[in-house]
DNA sequence: CCTTGACCTTCCCATGACTGGAACCCTAGA
DNA sequence: TCTAGGGTTCCAGTCATGGGAAGGTCAAGG
């Protein structure tokens, strides 16, 4: 099949899908015109890799997650581990994100929002 | 003061510094040698940009905010506004970083992480 | 006076993971 | 024959910096 088909079956854009070819990830067999054309092994494998991203993982993470995928013989631990240490990431994301929340929510909710120029947001911006 | 000590005091790298000034968020005046020279006013600037860039402030959303600021005649509506448009932004991602965690904390409990091959965190990424 | 070292300047390139667009080729159907 | 809808490559842009080269400036010490 075609990219536009491979596409559409792995859930990822044309584009990225080349960008994957580029950097490569992928290696497709090209026809005679010069189209790339994709198996289902292709497939399957872009569709891993659409999975893997959207959990998160880095396309470095990725790299490696598809390498020990096609080592049949490789050890599970080594994969918790990568996934474990991708969490850990997550987390701390998550707590500076929940950080700037707090933070923000305060700001929020000390301002009246109304017509007047007094603003503690701005207040706490400048300095307090 | 030269960019140095302006660095210092607002909290900043030299070259971000520089940068907001590429993009006119910042306009230092310049000694005759070349060097920008930095008042307490644009101290003063780019701590609040500091502030504002660690609250996950857009670079845009800064201008605005500084904008904001300098118009002592603004609503604290309008501030009141962005602030809750960029707290929901980040809900958002925190929403969608949970997601993944949680998706990724099922995988880690369901794997042994042992010597074995057998994994069901690639199982899942391979399309369970 | 010279050197050293710490500043400062501009300029260009790299990051991650794409995305958009230009300019062009290929193929099937009306 | 024309058109529509694929496909191709290549270049540039995103966001907010960071790194580093090549060179100018300045104060202190020998």
């Amino acid at each position: 099949m075609n990219i536009g088909e491979a596409a559409r079956r792995a859930g990822l854009p044309a584009k990225t899908i080349r960008y994957y070819e580029d950097i490569g990830l992928v290696a497709p067999h090209r026809d005679a015109n010069g189209y790339r054309r994709f198996g289902d092994r292709e497939v399957h494998k872009l569709a891993f890799l659409a999975r893997a991203r959207s959990l998160g993982f880095s396309i470095d993470d990725c790299r490696m997650l598809l390498s020990l995928y096609e080592d049949r013989g490789r050890a599970s631990a080594e994969v918790r581990g990568l996934a474990q240490r991708h969490a850990k990431e997550i987390d701390a994301r998550i707590a500076r994100l929940k950080e700037m929340r707090a933070t923000l929510g305060e700001l929020i909710e000390a301002c009246a929002g109304d017509e007047r120029p007094d603003c503690p947001i701005l207040k706490d911006l400048a300095g307090g």
